[in-house]
DNA sequence: CCCATGTCAGTATTACTGACATTG
DNA sequence: CCAATGTCAGTAGTACTGACATGG
């Protein structure tokens, strides 16, 4: 029948696991002035300096339209800049957003350790590992 | 230092891992009539029927408030019943509702180990147990 | 010509906070 | 009295779809 057992759905356990990741880092964030979509967004624009708003979205995972609305209220806090013109617009932090997220990127860091007392190093890997897998199995046959 | 490094972060994984997860819930149950929020609910009812609002709000992770106006489209679509009143309500599945989720529970089921599928038995419980271990861990110092 | 991109606009979904009555 | 619950309202944050100009 292949129904879903709400105990050992993995699903359900990654929704527990995100939920609770979120709210932490919300709180946190909310402390030092970002929000948790703010944050991914800069960490990824650190990442990869000179990044499109387009390559930004689809590392996010949400239209460009959305990002671009996002990347608005960055620019206003002066966060970020936006290098170009037209088509070849390219994002980078300024000095100010490169100390926000310095700050906003240890305060999660820590969350992040926090959440991973329980696990050895082996068990880590494992799990991002694995994590790395299914979101990759998964992109492979979607639509959009 | 310890900053976050966006390719080894387990947080980031986990942001992934969900959205493409979510994703492709989304679209198939779309052509099933639900929402995700909504079939996650159905899905929890299902397994403590009888449970009350503010329980399900816990277990989906949100406030009573959001599970309140989400469980008032539910009953609108006559796929649960609320039985009691004042402070002792208890939700049901219909027998519409059971059917429904029946039929989104096996789509779900199939998305999840299309997602699996590269793990073998013990990495997939490994990874179950990961994550219930990084929720409860969170959930430990949660304000809220 | 085609496709990706940036951008403007409108809309919808969802969850949140605040507030209040009720009840065990 | 206190804490939890159900419930009504209002608000905010976020993402989406549609549409269009631009440029490689």
């Amino acid at each position: 029948m292949s129904q879903v057992d709400i105990d050992t759905s993995i699903g359900y356990a990654l929704k527990r696991a995100t939920s609770a990741l979120r709210a932490a880092m919300d709180e946190r964030l909310r402390e030092i002035g970002l929000t948790v979509s703010q944050y991914s967004s800069l960490e990824l624009i650190a990442a990869r300096p000179g990044v499109s708003n387009a390559d930004l979205a689809r590392g996010v995972f949400v239209s460009r339209q959305a990002t671009h609305q996002l990347l608005g209220g960055l620019r206003e806090l002066n966060l970020i800049e936006v290098i170009g013109e037209g088509r070849d617009q390219r994002l980078h932090l300024t000095p100010t957003g490169a100390r926000r997220l310095k700050e906003a990127s240890a305060a999660v860091a820590a969350i992040e350790e926090r959440m991973l007392d329980g696990l050895d190093q082996s068990r880590r890997k494992m799990l991002l590992d694995s994590l790395n897998d299914i979101a990759s199995t998964l992109a492979t046959h979607t639509t959009s």
